[in-house]
DNA sequence: CCCTGATTCGC
DNA sequence: GCGAATCAGG
């Protein structure tokens, strides 16, 4: 074990090539060799390992200037995802549940994350404030948005 | 709104 | 050469 920071030695970078042809995720081979993803990549590009994407004919790559081209385009994969894959949601979590209501009291400004299972005699929603535009309250529709706890320790 | 990949730039 | 910052696509 060397005193020094063995930044990127051959075994590190025989792991990194090993991990990339086995199809692993840059942020996968990243938390297994215990760096950030970006140097992964980095890495990668430097050995010209770069799968797919070349920098062979890169279209207009303007830093100062940036693309003039501001399509006003949006995507909601996720919420179709879940108005799809909305099943029994039954998750109270730190959310404050002492403002259900019911289907009637239902308002625009409510939060309409279903409390309980639909059919049963309590069944009832969140009724917490809701943004404008979103059908949830802010904890719920991260819930909603993100169930996946996945860990932010990385400083990409 | 979040994630992954690739390039650019500063150290 | 390394890695964060940034850009670009999904």
């Amino acid at each position: 074990m060397p005193v020094l920071s063995p930044t990127w030695t051959d075994e590190r970078i025989e792991l990194l090539k090993q991990h990339f042809e086995a199809g692993l995720s840059c942020r996968e081979i990243a938390a297994d060799i215990g760096v950030s993803r970006n140097a992964v990549i980095g890495k990668l590009s430097r050995l010209n390992l770069t799968r797919g994407r070349t920098i062979d004919d890169r279209k207009v790559q303007d830093r100062p200037a940036r693309t003039p081209r501001t399509v006003p385009r949006l995507q909601y994969e996720m919420l179709a995802t879940i108005y799809g894959d909305a099943d029994a949601p039954v998750a109270t979590g730190p959310i404050d549940d002492a403002n259900r209501c019911s289907l009637l009291e239902l308002s625009e400004n409510r939060c309409r994350w279903p409390i309980s299972s639909p059919g049963a005699e309590d069944f009832c929603f969140c009724g917490n404030s809701a943004p404008d535009g979103q059908p949830y309250c802010t904890g719920h529709s991260r819930l909603a948005y993100r169930p996946n706890g996945r860990a932010r320790v990385m400083r990409g």
